[in-house]
Order: C-alpha cells, then structure tokens, then sequence
RNA sequence: GAGCUCGUAGCUCAGUUGGUUAGAGUGCCAGGUUGUGGCCCUGGAGGUCGGGGGUUCAAAUCCCCUCGGGCUCCCCA
C-alpha cells in the first residue's frame, strides 16, 4: 500500500474511536476505583526539567542513559517524563503537599515517553496509571498499593497473574550484598555472558535478572539479597508479607527481582502476565523512602506503583475480555424532503437537552441510506418524517432492534426515554 | 545499538516455472423496493503491487539500493 507522506513516529500511535472507548472505559475505572480506596487525582507536565529525571532515576539507568527525549531551548533543559514517581515528588515537594497532613494518597493517568525501539507491549510514547503514597514508612502502605494494583486487574477479569516480591533493603544492605554477589561471581567472570560482563561493574544486581543459559549456573549459587538486609528492612518485608497475607493476595518471593531505577529501596514487587509475550510486566513498582529527599524535601518515606495501560489492552485482548460497550446513538431522525429536514434539524437540541443522544444524516441520501447509517451507528430509535408526519403532527417511531413502529407526537417520542 | 521477518484495494489476503486491461472476501457507494436498516441479488468506485534503479521482448514475481512496519536481544510499563 502506497505509505502516506505523513506518519506517526516511529512507536507513536493513533489511537482510534474503536480503540478509544476501551481507553474510556478504562481509565472511568481507574478513577472511580482510585476514588474507593481515597486516592486523589494529580495531573503534572508532560515535560520536565532534565535535572530531575536524571538525578531522580539515576544516571546509569538505562532510561536515562538512552531511552530519554530530551532537549533544550535557550537556558532550559526540557524532557519528555519517562515514567511519573520523580515529578510526582517534585510536585509534593514544589507545592509542599507534606503540609496537607497526613499521607499523601496521590494517583495518575498520562503518557509516558522513552526512545526505545518499539516491539509488542512497547512504545515510545505509551500510557501508565500508578499510585504513590508519600509520607507513610508503614507496611500498610505497601500492602494497600499492592492492593489497589492487584484490585484493577482483578475488576477487569486478568486473573491469571502473578505477583512477585522481594525486598532490596536500604542502601547499605545493597551494598553489602553487591560486594557479596561480586565476590561470587568474580572467579568465573570469563564465563558470563557478554550483556552480564558489561553489568559487572555497572549494575551486578541484574545479572541475576540475567536470562542467559551460561549465566544460570552461577545465579543458582549466588548469594541473596533477603540474607543482607539488617534488622529493620526484613521487619518491614514480614510485615509486608504478613498484610498481603491478610488482605488474601498471592504472592511469589523472588529474591532475584531488581528495578530499574535507582530511587527505589525495601519493597520491590512486579506484576506478571503470562499472555504478553516478551514484555511480560503488566505492573511494577516499590517503596523509595530516599528520593523525596533527593529531590530537595524533608526526609519523607514512600511507596507506589505503575501499570503499562497498553500491556493491560493486550492482556484483555489476548483473554477475549471486552472494555467497554459499542458505539451507538439514541436516536437517529431520518427524513424525506426539505422541509422535514429542516425540522429534524430544529428536533436535535430538544432531544439532547432531554438527555437524548441524536444524530441525522450530514450527507442529503436516500431514505434507505440513512436507514443503512442508522443500523450502523447503532441507533436504538428512528424517527422517520416526512411530509405526511409534518402535516399531522405524528411521526414513526421506529424501535431499530424490535424493528417496531408506533405514530406519535414529538412530545409523546420524549416521554419515550 | 544488533538480529530476524514482512510490505499487493480502507481491512484480511490470493497471485502457479516472469507472460494480456492485477484478483477474492469484507468494507464503501448505488440499484433491486420513486417512504424503511439488518438477510439476499445486481452493478460501481477504489491499486503508480511501499519507493528508486537494473536484467528481460515482457517484472507484483528475478537482482541491487532505499523507505516503512512487525517481532526479538538489551531494558522496561
């Protein structure tokens, strides 16, 4: 087919009006579930000071270090946000919402941008919702965002799924352990993989992520991290265990899961769905009690998550779960002449501000043609006028799905609804 | 950054060892029913076969280059 001269770019996507009532129905559940567990709405720019995302992230985070949109006009520094807990925190801290008292219960919806290149389950600009709470150090916190996660996917019928959770310890911990897993690995560093040589030194912590063949052997053997954490991380990972316990939810422990960012600390926890293909994380997040420090604010622990909304689509569609309903129209006015199209002009507003969706042809067709374009759109009535209704008064009502006709007066039509 | 793979109507795809004006289904438009949708029948519009170059009497088909998409590695949602 011949390509357009003009095109998204490259993992850029329209999004189109099928598509765009699942998003509709999906982010109204969003909200109101948001709305149930007492989280509020925040909504910050799509760009952000580079400083923020590198100093937030961490620069030898692969995102940072090549899959950010950055650029600068004259003094500023500008970049498209990659993910939203650093700006998130920059908010908290920019307009001090610590002083609201309190927790912070703080959730969102918007698109994310990373320069990566595109495969199923990723984009260069794609959509995550998330939840962080700020303010809050208790393993309640940890327990109900994990909860609030579990609970979207569960309302939407993604149920097999698979949470995993491990706890990374405070920074002294993790490196006490980094020491330890050098150490291990060390003596059989030539038979590494390539990818698993070049984290040695980098981020030694992902090489147990690592899904090279040559690597198990030495992953199997390796120290782990829950054997490094002092006393107050694996209180706080208990708890944590204990409240997901309580609230019912499953969980796999995977000594082995590390995030990407470098804000995180203790809690770390990924959800997994089989159905996605090589991109297979519907959700992650953990707890990051150092980056609102970081960032310039008081000391201030916190805990939170992001789901891939797209990954979440392709789940549903993979599980032939439907979002949403089909598109359609209370009424559609299909008329024969001028004069009466002149009237079922003039009706539209009446039925709209009744509450009635209402439509008519744009394009001056045949009566067949616009009883085609209603059975298209879905119309659940047709008022069919003409030059005889105009004349009495009574128009055909027609019910599309009984295919059902009655003679009746426009006012008796808006009783109807 | 690297690997694999695919580009033929709006969409999903046929197209036999190169051989006339490139097909089907679906969708779209119209007619069959000069006032009635969905089913059915008939007709129509719609393609520079992604683009450029080459080989050939002849290219959607073979060769080269190029553009675009998809999947995968790395990493992440």
């Amino acid at each position: 087919m011949a390509q357009s001269k003009y095109t998204t770019h490259l993992g850029m996507v329209d999004i189109l009006p099928d598509e765009v009532r699942k998003w509709q129905y999906l982010e109204n559940l969003i909200r109101q579930e948001a709305h149930k567990f007492n989280f509020e709405e925040i909504r910050t720019p799509i760009m952000e000071q580079t400083e923020l995302i590198v100093r937030g992230l961490g620069q030898l985070t692969d995102i940072v270090s090549k899959e950010i949109f950055a650029f600068s006009r004259g003094e500023d520094n500008y970049v498209l946000r990659p993910e939203l807990t650093a700006p998130v925190v920059r908010a908290y801290v920019e307009h001090h919402l610590g002083q609201r008292g309190g927790s912070q219960k703080l959730f969102y919806i918007g698109p994310m941008f990373r320069a990566e290149r595109p495969q199923k389950g990723r984009q260069r600009q794609f959509h995550q919702f998330g939840l962080e709470v700020l303010g809050s150090s208790d393993a309640v916190a940890d327990a109900e965002v994990i909860a609030f996660m579990i609970h979207i996917y569960n309302k939407i019928g993604i149920k097999n799924t698979t949470l995993k959770i491990n706890s990374i310890g405070d920074p002294e911990s993790r490196d006490k352990y980094k020491e330890a897993l050098k150490a291990h690995l060390k003596p059989n560093f030539d038979k590494l993989s390539d990818v698993s040589k070049k984290r040695f030194e980098k981020n030694p912590l992902r090489i147990l992520d690592s899904k090279e063949e040559e690597d198990q052997p030495f992953i199997e053997t390796a120290p782990v991290i829950t054997d490094f954490l002092n006393d107050d991380s694996v209180n706080h990972y208990n708890k944590v265990k204990d409240y997901l316990s309580e609230l019912g939810i499953s969980f796999e422990e995977d000594p082995y899961l590390v995030r990407g960012m470098d804000y995180y600390t203790q809690t770390a926890f990924e959800l997994i769905s089989p159905d996605l293909g090589a991109q297979d994380a519907l959700a992650g997040g953990g707890r990051y009690d150092l980056l609102v420090e970081e960032i310039g604010g008081q000391p201030t622990p916190a805990v939170g998550f992001a789901a891939g909304m797209e990954r979440l689509l392709i789940a549903c569609e993979e599980l032939g779960i439907v979002l949403g309903d089909e598109k359609s129209v209370d009424v559609y006015i299909v008329t024969l002449g001028d004069a009466a199209r002149k009237w079922g002009l003039a009706q539209l507003p009446k039925l709209r501000s009744n509450g009635i969706s209402a439509t008519m042809d744009y394009m001056g067709r045949s009566m067949k043609a616009q009883m085609k374009d209603a059975n298209r759109e879905n119309a659940r009535f047709a008022i069919i006028v003409g030059e005889n209704e105009l004349k009495e008064g009574k128009f055909t009502f027609r019910n599309m799905t009984e295919s059902e006709e009655e003679s009746l007066t426009f006012d008796d039509i808006l009783g109807k609804f």
